[in-house]
DNA sequence: GCGATCAGCT
DNA sequence: CACAGCTGATCGC
């Protein structure tokens, strides 16, 4: 036996047995070359290799979260990759297995960061991928992708960008760089502007009409059914545009529609298209429809409550607006941080109010006014924007402020959310606007998608299919609204290029790179961990504005490797493993460390006892029946268990498993894999020991975000104008001096 | 009753 | 610390 003594906490060393057995040492990064393997031992680069353009399945049902099972008191619905990255056949002889061994060939094809097409179909290892099993890999696209990205690299060097003067332009740099804390987004003035939903050019209009017209192609977009979306937006003309503004525009609108027109598209706003015919029966018009009751509407027959109360409700917001002064109103657009259109003062001054700008469903009153919204608004928790944070003590970035009256969305988006010089919003559902359509999810974590339920309507969200399919089933989005991006391929949406790549951070975790019109691309790392072939995506990839993942940007965070991890754990079953009396728990996020007990598995060859509703997850996320077959269900049939993250952080919690099996076990061995612990083990330690009587608990520092070190090498080798910190624990002062670490 | 959100916790 | 959750309470519909 270990050592017994309670309350150990020495830094880790290493099991008896494994101090006695004979073991290769750990082998540096990349030592392991496995490009001789067959295709069937290497490390698959696709997630779903060739599946990729696979039309996603119906919709499921969205499924109770709860567990049936009842295992560990707790939800223990996970996901995982469907093929991590990294997989490691044999873990002892071959620590690193990382995917950089496929960098060579594709390193030569991008000399200088050029890349011409000829040379790269005439390479013998791009042909043979193309033809092989690669042929639809990640591999095979990001090698397609980086052609595009080595042209479009060098048509950037050759064109000069003009910067002028203008008070847009001051406002883009404070946007761009790092002094500016509006945590605005906006468009240049010297691009095209083009509508984000129909792709119309509106250079030539006016920013009130820009922002006119793409709400009337969002409200198009909204009253649709969603199969019909991509027609509607084709059929968003320039010159069905046009009109559709000028009804937007409550000055024109007498001209332009009957008294009607206003009430029935505002009834049809919230949804209630089917009473219509009602309000038309009735000749209810604007001003009348201003000063309806409850009662009114009871006695033309609207008689379900919940559509009435609807209606009473936004009715009275209709009146507040009625209330405000038309100035008044003005001088609270003023107040709005997060418009794109916010930049600009509002030249129509004299607009009159009590019509809604742009009736939309599920739209509070105070949305048109998010100046007021912001007032009130509270912390809850440590900013972890530096941007977010010079702006009034009271706003917050990462968690959603409540009671705001904006429908629980503060207005105050950090800049880590926006990409600069496009209208997108990525991971910001905390802060939903009827002025962005396209919302990106880089992966399914909770702080990531928070503010995102099913009654989401602002648009589409793209993302990788893993996130999809649990975006899907876990919240209950519909497909309509999803838009999948694949692995390595470069597509536009809105006019401007998106390719998305692996972020090896969770399953389905992608990093994204933006290339807007205006040359300044922006590449978002969401949540990632880096590994060398990251760089080697974007060779010949001129990158403006990074938005950083600095969770660990901190010298003491520089953990191992996690193959070294996995080998660490691995190590430290098989020290034991030899008691039957001894059960192992790994710990488990919803969705991540996937591949610490898949490895553990393969290594040991011994099933790991998921709960039913993990598995089924995991069925559904398209795992392979190779690694399908090292999960169980049946707790008899493994001592290896995976539990949530939040069950080791307690042994109380963990006395409470072991109390369950005290017939079966009398020594729980738990791993708690997480980056933190580097930070209070001696530097490189693989790991922390706790031990209460015969529970004992290794915190390993198996990491899903990028060490000190490694990013530091991504920041160098990546090389942007500008760093976007999307993490900060400690305050601006010390983001900063974190950032300017990373380029020293 | 239910979904969304928040405070507190690990 | 808090990666990324979870639980229970509360609010609004």
């Amino acid at each position: 036996m270990w050592n017994t003594g309670d309350s150990d906490d020495d830094d880790f060393q290493i099991p008896p047995s494994s101090q006695l057995s004979i073991r290769k040492p750990l082998q540096p990064a990349n030592a392991t070359n496995i490009s001789h393997l067959p295709p069937n031992k290497k490390p698959r680069l696709s997630r779903y290799p060739g599946k990729e353009n696979v039309t996603p399945p119906p919709s499921p049902s969205p499924e109770s979260s709860s567990d049936p099972s009842g295992n560990y008191g707790t939800d223990l619905l996970y996901s995982s990759s469907s093929t991590p990255d990294c997989s490691l056949d044999c873990i002892p002889s071959s620590v690193d297995c990382s995917i950089g061994d496929f960098s060579a060939p594709i390193c030569s094809l991008v000399e200088d960061g050029q890349v011409l097409v000829d040379k790269l179909e005439n390479d013998d290892c791009f042909k043979a991928n193309r033809e092989g099993y690669l042929c639809n890999s990640m591999e095979a696209r990001l090698s397609k992708s980086r052609i595009r990205l080595g042209i479009d690299s060098g048509i950037h060097e050759d064109e000069s960008f003009v910067e002028s003067d203008s008070e847009l332009d001051v406002l883009l740099k404070l946007c761009s760089e790092s002094e500016g804390n509006s945590g605005e987004c906006s468009l240049s003035k010297d691009d095209l502007i083009q509508c984000p939903l129909c792709s119309m050019d509106i250079s030539a209009l006016g920013e009130e009409q820009r922002q006119v017209h793409t709400n009337k192609c969002l409200d198009n977009s909204d009253n649709h059914a969603p199969e019909q979306l991509q027609d509607s937006l084709k059929k968003c003309d320039k010159s069905s545009s046009l009109i559709e503004e000028s009804i937007d525009d409550p000055v024109q609108l007498p001209q332009l529609v009957t008294d009607l027109s206003p009430v029935l598209k505002w009834l049809r706003s919230l949804g209630l298209a089917k009473y219509e015919d009602v309000f038309i029966r009735e000749e209810i018009d604007w001003d009348t429809l201003h000063s309806l009751t409850e009662e009114d509407l009871l006695s033309i027959g609207i008689t379900s409550l919940g559509p009435r109360k609807k209606i009473v409700n936004a009715l009275s917001g209709l009146r507040e607006v009625d209330a405000s002064s038309a100035e008044e109103a003005q001088a609270q657009r003023h107040c709005t941080s997060s418009h794109i259109t916010g930049r600009h003062e509002d030249k129509t001054t004299n607009r009159k109010a009590s019509v809604p700008k742009k009736p939309t469903a599920n739209k509070l009153i105070t949305e048109f006014f998010p100046g007021q919204a912001t007032e009130g608004t509270k912390i809850r928790k440590a900013p972890k924007d530096p941007v977010a944070e010079k702006s009034p003590p009271d706003s917050s970035s990462r968690r959603a402020v409540r009671r705001n009256g904006n429908n629980g969305k503060s207005k105050v988006i950090p800049r880590w959310n926006c990409i600069p010089g496009t209208p997108f919003r990525v991971d910001a559902f905390k802060y939903l606007t009827r002025e962005c359509s396209h919302w990106f999810l880089t992966h399914f974590h909770l702080d990531h998608y928070q503010g995102l339920t099913k009654s989401f309507n602002h648009g589409k969200i793209y993302c990788s299919l893993v996130t999809a399919k649990l975006v899907n089933m876990k919240i209950g989005i519909p497909w309509e609204r999803l838009h999948v991006l694949d692995l390595g391929q470069k597509v536009n949406i809105a006019g401007i290029d998106v390719t998305c790549f692996d972020a090896n951070h969770c399953p389905g975790s992608i990093i994204m790179l933006f290339e807007p019109a205006n040359g300044k691309a922006v590449l978002h790392t969401g949540d990632f961990r880096y590994s060398e072939e990251m760089s080697n995506w974007l060779i010949g990839s001129h990158i403006s504005s990074l938005i950083l993942d600095t969770t660990y940007c901190n010298p003491q965070y520089d953990f191992p490797k996690q193959e070294a991890v996995i080998q660490f754990v691995v190590e430290a079953i098989q020290a034991e493993a030899f008691n039957p009396k001894a059960l192992f728990l790994i710990g488990s996020y919803t969705i991540g460390k996937e591949r610490l007990f898949l490895e553990v598995a393969r290594v040991l060859r011994e099933k790991i006892y998921i709960n039913p509703s993990k598995l089924k997850l995991l069925e559904c996320l398209g795992f392979s029946k190779e690694d399908m077959q090292w999960f169980t269900v049946k707790e008899e049939e493994s001592h290896i268990h995976v539990v949530p993250l939040w069950t080791l952080a307690s042994f109380k919690r963990m006395k409470h498993i072991a109390n369950r099996y005290t017939n079966r076990y009398s020594l729980i061995v738990a791993f708690s894999p997480t980056g933190w612990t580097s930070g209070k083990t001696k530097k490189k330690s693989p790991g922390r020991r706790l031990q209460q009587g015969t529970i004992i608990r290794y915190e390993v520092p198996y990491s899903e975000h990028s060490s000190f070190t490694e990013l530091k090498e991504f920041v160098q080798k990546v090389s942007p104008e500008v760093i976007i910190p999307s993490v900060n624990n400690e305050g601006p002062d010390s983001a900063a001096a974190m950032v300017s670490l990373l380029v020293s």
